[in-house]
RNA sequence: GGGCUUAUAGCUCAGAUGGUGAGAGCACACGCCUGAUAAGCGUGAGGUCGGUGGUUCGAGUCCACCUAAGCCCA
């Protein structure tokens, strides 16, 4: 019947034969195909991008992707697994810039946009096959052979389509932002790149005096290091509860934040002290005079929260067209962008003396002009980091570059409205990072100044000025002035596109940019599907998503994008569930990467240990929204703990099934017709079953995990071990029936359970122990229904008796440790004191699993027994503190000068004892006393938890003859296995020995010969060819001789 | 500088709603067991529950502050 398998495991080639089967007979089709009509459940892939190799943190997300959908179609939902690319962007340029030595945007135009974006399109999938191999190999089921692609022409038409949507609602528009920019390449930078190009340099530190109007020789105190924005100045900050103070120094007064008198140098006297708000709206003399236009809109104190007092004056001064606080500040109070630098970076005619020059050379020259006219109070050189272009090296400016923005404020309270909806996991995402990151949302700056990407929409008539955003290919193609055929949708065909302007016939051009690739990304749910151009149907089936999981990184990402993208398009949020993950560290909880050299190949864990080894590890060490550490050790231990224990489980029935032919279509058992053990086995895998059906509903996934592997423990560590013997013996009896039946149930019931999360493992099994018997079984345990949990066989008492039994076999345990007694020596009694007499009477059915386990005859459950234990009482505070409360200690201290056994007696009795505490009457009930027992000296005691052993140690003479006889099976048994007998060989014993032995074996005699399947035991010196070892029988040498029958 | 998260044994992690000797697995030491056997079981050692203060009859658990780490942002 079932194939015999052998208890040594070598996952991986298995692993790589289930996926030959998987792949060669379209399993994953089918659990579609098999789910045709049932109802969606929607999983939204975020794409990767394809132009990085794929490390370890990758296969986290995907594991943990595949587990729900595997679980929800087993469920009997159809999860369809649409996969995708993420194609477009910055990261993408950089890798054809490197590929083709050239850098920055003017040798891209040399070098030809045309020619680059083809570059760049087949640099996209270089690693596309590498994604695959590792998906595929980990178990990821997705269907990658029709993924969407952001940058397929099909794709860039939905999201044109979507920003026309919301250019129409009035929410797309034109403005500022100041960003990192490097003025040699001609380009802003991403904050990823920013990030890359610090370095750490010496700049000039200048604290120079700002003329107050209306009060001779007083100065605001102001400090910069960059002495070039200052002929770009229109405000000073202050902070608003901060307390300023006006000094005098050398005839001068100078205003400056108290907490940063310490900048100034020499004696001087304070004047005054008041708060920063006190000094708003004052107006102070421009230090240069290009702009004194504007000088009704200009030139005083503003307060702002970010002036900090760590460095500085605590008085900042604001150019709003080169710093992000000074941009946001000019827009709050109305204050003029002055941007006399150009965009290579030089000062413009408005800025005469230094006109043409590059503003970071001008420093020192606009330092001495200061200087000159008395302005400057001090300057020094100033150590910090700064970020440099990481290309060329030119020190970046913070410039105001003009943008396309999306109006996300405008949707704010609906964002926040929507987002309460949403199933986050872990929770405090939802009113944390991402609630906070909602209140605080900016308009979405997502135009780029980039080649690579889905262009901009929006083109503007040369005549009139007017904008238009084009919605789809055929609109295009209706306003253009020239025919046009089949186009791509990207730079620089579309740029050649002209449209007629509908107000005034003139000629349109599109605008210059390309949009942020995360518009792309968050436009897949109706982008995959070529939504609204075709696919209507098919759309609306699928969306929103009843789960999507990326880690923690994107929340301001993809979960970002795609929420504000579906909140502007369809007022709803585009996902109902989300799984965020934590990053994948290293062993020492270091992040990994190249730099540090701590990257794990995932190759290497799965060449070695495999993928369910890999999956098992990730689900089960810690929740996936914690960083996890990463190493070969951690994997290989999760896969010993469980993937190794449920093979062991798994080659035990086989083995056994195979010697006895056992075929589980020929019987059947009612579960209430088995032993206590069987029904045990039952209900744990139903209860378990029930708990992880809940935490996986929950997606809470390690819990269940961690509760499969705690049912894998059991089985194997008391189910399978408790039963061996019924396994062993030689006739089909019910009994051993029941155990087969059950232990059969309990696998196939179990692996089905467990094959979302370990999908090969479990499949390698079930092919075995179900499809062999039953052929018309489904092909795959992936094509079978998620096990029903079988309400009637959870028996919470029978669970909760064999945990106490499990407890009291690990106390007599402990106590024959202590007592230095090997478990194969047979003792006559122990006594037994529960918690309560409704345990004793629950644990009476279980006595002889116990007396079994200990290889004890008696066991005798005693009640306050003194001549073992001295008793302790104490109050249960749980009970007792909510009633009584401040008496507690009190009533504690009463209850500990009582003579305790007298107290219980009292209890048990009449019910309750009644204390006077403090004047107050106390009653207790015999549940409100904590009883604790402490073992007296001299006897063989174990107790925990209000469970208590008393071991009889007395070896009578009998005891002793059976604990030889014991001794002796297990030797034969023994060297029945050295000798290299299968399990079912008959044999002959031969043996010498004294007259211990010769009792012994009169006695027992039978027993063993059952035990170990000997014909005969002959006390006759081992002959030729028989096996022979010479052993120490608890004191008694013998040798004894083992030989196989017809081995002759 | 701000936000979020985390901090329990050498390591990895459990410890609803506060209830009074703080748990597991791994690793270590010692022992046991031996037809599931490159497994299994027991015992032992190992913890000021990151720190300080507070609330409470009672705090690993609640509150405040601080420290460290990670992530995101500035």
């Amino acid at each position: 019947m079932f194939k015999k398998v052998e208890p040594t495991m070598n996952f991986v080639p298995i692993e790589e034969k289930v996926l030959d089967f998987w792949k060669k007979e379209r399993i994953f089709e089918k659990t579609l195909e098999n789910r045709k009509d049932a109802p969606h459940y929607v999983f939204y892939e975020g794409p990767p991008t394809a132009n990085g190799k794929p490390h370890a943190g990758h296969v986290l997300t995907r594991v943990i992707k595949d587990l729900i959908p595997r679980y929800k179609t087993m469920l009997g939902y159809r999860v369809e697994r649409k996969g995708g690319w993420d194609t477009h962007g910055l990261p993408v340029e950089l890798e054809v810039e490197k590929q083709l030595g050239i850098s920055g945007k003017p040798q891209i135009e040399e070098y030809g946009v045309e020619e680059f974006i083809k570059k760049c399109k087949e640099s996209v999938f270089t690693y596309e096959q590498e994604w695959k191999r590792m998906t595929e190999r980990v178990g990821f089921w997705i269907d990658m052979e029709n993924p969407y692609v952001t940058y397929h022409n099909t794709y860039i038409e939905s999201v044109w389509w979507a920003l026309k949507k919301i250019w129409e609602k009035g929410l797309l528009y034109k403005g500022h932002k100041v960003v990192p920019y490097c003025p040699r390449c001609g380009t802003s930078l991403s904050s990823h790149e920013v990030a890359q190009g610090y370095e750490e340099v010496e700049d000039p530190s200048v604290f120079v005096k700002f003329p107050l109007e209306g009060e001779d020789s007083t100065y605001f105190l102001v400090w910069t290091t960059t002495p070039w924005t200052l002929p770009s100045n229109v405000a000073l900050a202050v902070k608003e509860d901060a307390t300023y103070v006006k000094i005098e120094q050398n005839g001068e007064r100078l205003i400056l934040a108290e907490e940063r008198l310490g900048v100034v140098e020499g004696e001087y006297e304070v004047l005054e002290k008041f708060p920063g708000d006190k000094l708003a709206g004052l107006k102070y003399k421009p230090v240069f005079p290009f702009f004194e236009e504007y000088k009704d809109k200009a030139f005083y104190v503003v307060t702002g929260d970010f002036v900090t007092m760590d460095e500085g004056t605590g008085i900042v001064h604001m150019a709003p067209a080169f710093g992000e606080d000074d941009y946001r500040m000019g827009q709050k109070y109305g204050l003029p962008i002055l941007q006399p630098v150009d965009t290579q970076g030089r000062f413009t005619e408005k800025v005469a003396p230094w006109a043409g020059m590059f503003v970071k050379d001008a420093d020192k020259d606009i330092i001495k002009n200061l200087k000159q006219r008395g302005l400057l109070y001090k300057s020094e050189r100033y150590l910090h980091t700064y970020p440099f272009c990481w290309r060329c090296d030119t020190p970046l400016l913070y410039y105001a570059r003009s943008s396309w923005f999306i109006k996300t404020t405008a949707v704010k309270e609906r964002l926040l409205e929507l987002n309460q909806k949403i199933g986050w996991h872990p929770e405090h995402i939802r009113d944390g990072r991402f609630g906070n990151f909602l209140e605080n949302v900016i308009d979405w700056c997502f135009s780029r100044e980039r080649y690579w990407g889905t262009p901009l929409n929006i083109w503007v008539c040369e005549e009139c000025g007017k904008e238009h955003a084009v919605g789809s290919i055929e609109e295009m193609k209706a306003m253009s002035k020239l025919p046009i055929g089949d186009i791509e949708l990207h730079k620089p065909y579309v740029d050649e596109v002209i449209l007629r302007c509908p107000d005034c016939g003139g000629d349109m051009k599109r605008v210059p940019e390309v949009i942020d690739c995360w518009f792309d990304s968050g436009s897949m749910p109706f982008a995959q599907f070529h939504y609204p151009f075709e696919n209507e149907e098919v759309f609306r089936e699928r969306f929103p998503a009843d789960f999507i999981s990326e880690a923690i990184d994107q929340t301001r990402g993809w979960f970002y994008s795609l929420f504000v993208i579906s909140t502007l398009l369809f007022d709803t949020s585009p996902y109902k569930n989300v799984l965020v993950m934590g990053h994948v560290l290293d062993q020492y909880g270091q992040k990994m990467s190249k730099h540090k050299g701590n990257v794990l190949d995932p190759w290497e864990v799965l060449n070695e240990q495999g993928a369910d080894a890999m999956r098992w590890y990730l689900y089960v060490a810690s929740p996936p929204w914690m960083p996890s550490r990463f190493y070969k050790e951690a994997v290989s231990e999760a896969q010993r703990r469980f993937l190794g224990t449920l093979w062991n489980i798994y080659s035990f029935f086989t083995l056994y099934a195979s010697i006895d032919n056992f075929d589980p279509r020929k019987y059947s058992l009612d579960p209430k017709e088995r032993s206590e053990m069987d029904r045990w086995l039952l209900s744990r895998i139903n209860s378990t079953n029930k708990k992880v059906r809940e935490s996986l509903d929950h997606f809470d996934i390690t819990t269940a995990a961690r509760a499969l592997e705690q049912l894998v423990d059991d089985m194997s560590n008391w189910y399978v071990r408790r039963c061996r013997e019924r396994f062993w013996k030689s006739e089909m009896d019910n009994d051993k029936i029941a155990a087969y039946l059950t232990l059969y149930e309990a696998l196939v019931t179990f692996i089905k359970m467990a094959a979302p999360f370990v999908p090969f493992i479990t499949e390698e099994l079930y092919q075995n122990l179900v499809r062999v018997p039953y052929p018309d079984a489904p092909e795959s345990v992936h094509l079978c229904d998620y096990p029903e949990v079988q309400q009637e066989l959870i028996d919470e008492k029978l669970e909760h008796k064999m945990e106490m039994a499990r407890k009291i076999v690990e106390l007599g345990r402990a106590a024959r440790n202590k007592a230095k007694i090997k478990n194969r020596q047979p003792l006559s009694k122990m006594m037994v004191q529960l918690r309560n007499p409704r345990d004793e009477e629950l644990l009476k059915d279980l006595t002889d699993i116990i007396k079994e386990e200990l290889n004890i005859k008696e066991i005798e459950y005693i009640h306050m027994a003194e001549q073992y234990f001295t008793y302790m009482l104490k109050p249960r505070f749980d009970l007792l503190g909510p009633k009584y409360g401040k008496l507690m200690p009190a009533i504690a201290r009463e209850i500990s000068k009582a003579n305790a056994a007298e107290l219980i007696r009292e209890a048990r009795e009449k019910g309750e004892v009644v204390l006077n505490v403090e004047g107050q009457e106390v009653r207790l009930t015999q549940e409100e006393l904590d009883i604790r027992a402490q073992d007296k000296e001299g006897f063989c005691t174990e107790g925990e938890g209000g469970y208590y052993v008393v071991l009889d140690t007395t070896i009578t003479r009998e005891l002793m003859l059976e604990g030889i006889a014991r001794e002796l099976t297990s030797k034969i048994q023994n060297m029945r296995k050295e000798a290299g007998f299968e399990v079912e060989d008959k044999i002959y014993v031969y043996y010498t020995g004294d007259s211990v032995i010769d009792e012994a074996l009169n006695v027992h005699g039978e027993e063993i010969k059952g035990d170990t399947l000997a014909i005969s035991i002959e006390k006759a010196a081992p002959p030729e060819g028989s096996f022979a070892r010479e052993w120490d029988i608890n004191g008694h040498r013998a040798i004894l001789g083992v030989k196989k029958m017809g081995g002759e």
